[in-house]
DNA sequence: CTGAAAGCGCTTACAG
DNA sequence: CTGAAAGCGCTTACAG
């Protein structure tokens, strides 16, 4: 690899920010030793008591002079100090972090796993904000025992378990955690743990609502498999929605396809051989990986969107944005969904007296894109 | 939200696994001093001493008898003790946790963002394996001193820093950490740092090797902004390999579109002057994101791809498989980096012996899609 | 095989 | 304003 090309040095080196001054005896000393400076070490430097030190550093005013509170934080800038946490969380019964349980199916590279990484996305912003620290866990499959172990190990103070599976082995012990648990989108509620999830239900509805009042009369839902707990609340919601319309031809299609819409050739193939006039208008699907799955292999068939119908997704994952047309679909507000989780658990921690549970349901976005018209001559 | 329908109860309830014996006066006193169970607990209901407790716990075989040992076992098991890691990494100063930094462009809904995301996966695969916990640190931008406090707190082992930015602000004190640093896919070298990257320049080299023998004469490079030194090595590259070559018409074109590939309709509007016997025979892009924009907006200026010229892209983001044509690019193996990273860390860590500082560079693929084909009229 | 004791690096009443 | 002391919950020599 010698044609690599890469710079030999730093392109910025700032103030070395630790290890402070070499010379002073005490530094010396606890490098030699490979040990860091501590609060130890600060008070015999400057010739005061930890106590002292601990209350300059934690800036308890009130308890130092002045001019032993700037001897204490020079001497502490200078030999480098930085507080170990291990010890202060130790005593104080809390680590300021918060752990994030992921199921191990958490596969990037798929677009389902944008929800992942959206509600982590805005649950690390929003720790960072108040100031609290974040821990990892990913959970094996199958789990091991060892995941609580992980997880109750006095590292975090509270934990957002985001298990999309309703069967999760962990449930039975979200229930008699000691410490404040929140579910991220699981439709699973319990009163022992909070929850945070998005409202399918309405969001669904007013998909529906626009579809009907674009002149769409003939409604198709597109669904994964049913051992999938997971799309259960879409299907009974579009079930609800369009179940109380009239609708041309009678009750609605259902048709079955997979999560990631492999199948969706087969459905098309179906499709395709229906009349015009008894093809449904617009295809509702459960998620947008079916959603776009149809979109893309709709022309194989002769088959066009939304000329002869329209396409909904679910999610508002990129893919959506991806392909032509573009995807109408109900976006997740994933990075609130986080941030959500995170504002709970810090609120339980931080104020006793508040309501310990708390169920969040956080409003869904519709996108109407390209793929959701008007049916071809409709008189709406 | 009342028509939200959830269960109410939960689907799995397993044994309780903590909390143990509620009957206990051990566990009572403890559940009702907010206290949990501790080797003290044990030592006591027991009847031995800590150091007992401690040794059958952490399984120190020939340090006491099978009777001690399954009796603590028992108990340890029937208070629902859980071992508090905080004290245990005080005492073995070290935590068995990594950290993770992250520089807080880490917008997840972006295509670029897949690195960090399937850096990420492949470093919490390969520490849970190793069994490590991990610690995720985001660098607000511009930015703060905290970060240091945050990363340099005991609370981790050693981190894997995956900036992107070249200028990082953090640079000078990788250098200087006390803990193992390992960077991650930025194009920096430190003698103080290990690394892990992605070898572009031979990656490239491939990519374009294979375009040659498809009877590709006229090659332009598609690039972003120079300001932003990410792709500057890939520019590199690209003279590097094509410079050698006996082209068509001279030196190589190169155009400069933005790293989001905005202003691939401008770079499309040139294109189209060109008569076909001037215009390149392939678009090499720098990136992906270029490379989509260029092969979806391509129509609009009445060019096919790859009929009139072929398009490679760089990353093997999912962008590239939801484009029609399917993107030619080179894959980036992003778990493999994430773990490889961990596993430096680890090394470095559990083997003193071994070399402190590792760079890794890592083999891109070539993903030959339909983007990339024979010019027309080529006598390959 | 077992245990008393020291100690990891902090914070926190409490006494002066 | 300052400091001696206890203690958070473990592990680890060390002595028996």
């Amino acid at each position: 690899m010698v044609h690599k090309r890469k710079s030999n040095s730093l392109s910025t080196v700032s103030a070395n920010p630790v290890g402070g001054d070499a010379s002073s005896p005490t530094t010396r000393r606890a490098k030699a030793a490979g040990r860091s400076i501590t609060v130890k070490d600060i008070a015999a430097e400057v010739g005061v008591s930890i106590t002292t030190v601990s209350n300059v550093l934690l800036g308890k005013e009130g308890t130092y002079s002045p001019e032993t509170g700037e001897k204490v934080k020079e001497c502490a800038r200078r030999l480098g100090y930085r507080r170990n946490n291990l010890a202060r969380s130790l005593v104080r019964q809390r680590s300021q972090t918060l752990g994030v349980l992921l199921e191990e199916r958490f596969n990037f590279s798929h677009p389902e796993n944008q929800y992942f990484v959206g509600v982590l996305q805005g649950f690390l912003q929003e720790a960072a904000r108040r100031r609290y620290q974040v821990k990892i866990v990913m959970q094996a499959n199958p789990p091991s025992d060892e995941i609580i172990s992980a997880v109750d190990d006095a590292s975090i103070d509270g934990l957002a378990a985001v298990v999309l599976s309703p069967d999760n082995a962990l449930f039975g012990w979200f229930d008699h955690a000691r410490l404040p648990v929140v579910l991220v989108g699981c439709e699973t509620r319990s009163p022992k743990a909070s929850s945070v999830d998005v409202d399918d239900y309405e969001s669904l509805g007013e998909l529906i609502e626009q579809a009907w009042s674009l002149g769409h009369r003939r409604f198709a839902l597109v669904t994964g498999e049913n051992e999938h707990g997971a799309l259960s609340e879409r299907e009974r919601a579009f079930s609800a929605h369009v179940g109380g319309r009239r609708l041309d031809g009678g009750a609605p299609l259902v048709l079955r396809c997979d999560m990631e819409g492999h199948k969706a050739d087969e459905i098309l193939r179906e499709l395709a051989k229906l009349s015009a006039a008894k093809r449904p208008t617009i295809l509702v699907c459960a998620n947008d990986l079916i959603a776009v799955s149809i979109v893309r292999q709709a022309s194989a068939h002769g088959l066009r969107v939304p000329e002869d119908f329209s396409v909904t997704g679910f999610d508002g994952f990129a893919v959506g944005d991806w392909c032509t047309p573009r995807l109408a679909t109900v976006r997740q507000p994933l990075s609130r969904i986080g941030a959500k989780a995170a504002e709970i658990l810090i609120e339980s921690l931080e104020n006793p007296g508040a309501a310990p549970i708390q169920h969040a349901v956080l409003p869904g976005r519709l996108l109407l894109r390209e793929s959701l018209a008007a049916p071809s001559g409709a008189s709406a």
